[in-house]
DNA sequence: GATAGTACTTTCCTCTTGGGAACTACATGT
DNA sequence: ACATGTAGTTCCCAAGAGGAAAGTACTATC
């Protein structure tokens, strides 16, 4: 008699998984976090402004996240009618309601360093 | 004149940036969510249980992700005395303090695609 | 005219991730 | 002997992630 699944055959689970999938693909990436972070924190931000900020992103990568972001209304880019052109980039409402989460990541991730820490 | 970065050079900045950084590195993937949040409801599990319960893993992503988990001390592997013998998987004291992450990142993600279905 | 600053994009490259399929190895049941 | 079940590993491959460097375009300043 071959099994079937039987924990995440409930619908609840179905839909938890299906939830899981959906925000890591939003989030997945080196640099999503940092980015969404800092603009939480700084409220409105230039290219330059994150490029500064952020420690260790390039060029690319940036440029490419923000737009990652921005397609997923997590943020918002506004050109800016100024000479030098400045672009400014802040965080949306829909990406506000991401603070819980970054939090708990942030705190799971020192929580764990300090556990590691104290075992050596 | 240069300008510095002035949001993350902060030290409480800096600890959470490295705290995401931490965190991400062990969770990432397309599948550690599924395997941990399996093994939280499931308590314990042999191999072919979890290879039934998350759709659309393999056994070479299972053993994979199996191993970095048990590495980084968030599940526990017991070979079983049994013929043909078997193996239990279950989440540690350490994995079971994921559980707030792994519910706030399903609660975002139900409420992410719900707002993105009710703009349609 | 040259340099520097803002805001990117493009090209080229490597490394990692993820998946399918086949294979190992052992034991039990028919 | 042969299929079935458990628990993986190994090989091969495709796609994507990530980064360095250069190029584009426009402006302002020295």
């Amino acid at each position: 008699m071959k099994k079937n699944a039987q924990i995440n055959s409930t619908r609840v689970c179905q839909v938890r998984m299906q939830a899981i999938s959906d925000a890591m693909s939003l989030l997945s990436g080196k640099w999503k976090f940092h980015i969404l972070g800092t603009l939480i924190e700084g409220n409105t931000l230039g290219f330059m402004d994150l490029l500064r900020e952020i420690n260790g992103i390039g060029t690319k990568m940036l440029s490419k996240e923000l737009q990652d972001l921005e397609i997923n209304n997590l943020i918002s880019r506004t050109v800016m009618n100024t000479k030098p052109i400045t672009v400014e980039y802040s965080i949306t409402e829909q990406g506000k309601t991401l603070l819980p989460l970054i939090d708990e990541l942030a705190k799971w991730g020192i929580d764990y360093r300090k556990s590691v820490y104290h075992k050596i």
